[in-house]
DNA sequence: CTTGAATGATGAGCACGCTTATTATATATA
DNA sequence: TATATATAATAAGCGTGCTCATCATTCAAG
């Protein structure tokens, strides 16, 4: 039905993120900063003192996972656990100084990242391609819902 | 400088890559198969006897993944190692005769992944999606030499 | 034949995602 | 008050990628 690289859409997708990925780290590796931990600490940088919890939601990664990646970002001096006074649950993140001072810099590269692997591709193109990948995003979190009702009807029934 | 999305690139790229991921595996979990081995297995098919090291070059992934992937495809069931008589060091990979029963329906299972995360997404639209990728693809590929330090050497030497 | 480099595969151990289960705390309700 | 449920974080252990190191084998030079 589709010759037209649809049928390849998922290894496409799976190499652009993979060699993006690749290619900031290997610019951050520097700074000791992988990309997974980018992430976070963007979302901290714009809420300090967000919660664990609150992250694995923006995230939309599990929160043990977080709870992991903020060990090493603690390790790493990214960022510093404080407890919250009122909630003797929750862990509030703050990024420390270090983080601060390269936030501009590690966006840059980033930046950097994406000019390069947009190189020949007209402004124009580009807005098709974020809105496609947003359109994408779209679909796949509401179908994951109708996954996950799938799954657990599996699960009630085993 | 850019508020037309193009610096959330590398989080939607990332966020489609895990949300199609997840959902195939949602999909393909009932047969135990997972993206990554999808994406060998399709290798296999392609060249049966295909080495370990083949493998490898054409996933773009390092020989001890592979490795690592193969050791579970067999557990599993889907592929098989065979020994090349006139060379001890290779291990030739073989798909079994469930790869090739499953293979259809899991390619199957893949097209309807990417239906689904493209609903809306006009025929057009599609073609520069898949292009932008491909050329990201290509600037990436191109990009990781002149990355590594060892531009140099490759440039020169060549 | 022997030595040494290159190649194919694998082991050990790490990062980052997951599922499942546990602990501590907060909150709603009998 | 006592109990039940919900929430925040973490522990244990697995899959899939990585780097670095190792082993067996092949091949090129001497």
């Amino acid at each position: 039905m589709v010759s037209d690289g649809i049928d390849r859409l998922g290894f496409l997708i799976h190499d652009v993120q993979r060699l993006m990925r690749k290619r900031f780290e290997a610019r951050a590796s520097g700074l000791g900063l992988s990309s997974a931990q980018w992430r976070l600490m963007v979302r901290v940088a714009k809420e300090e003192g967000i919660t664990q919890a609150r992250l694995a939601e923006l995230l939309e990664i599990e929160p043990i996972s977080v709870s992991r990646l903020v060990d090493r970002m603690e390790e790493g001096g990214w960022i510093e656990r404080r407890s919250d006074a009122s909630d003797r649950r929750v862990r509030m993140i703050f990024p420390t100084a270090k983080a601060s001072e390269a936030y501009a810099e590690v966006k840059s590269l980033a930046g950097e990242v994406y000019e390069v692997s947009l190189t020949g591709v007209s402004p124009e193109d580009r807005r098709v391609l974020v809105k496609a990948l947003e359109v994408m995003v779209e679909n796949l979190t509401d179908a994951e819902a109708s996954c996950v009702k799938v799954k657990s009807a599996e699960g009630a029934a085993a």
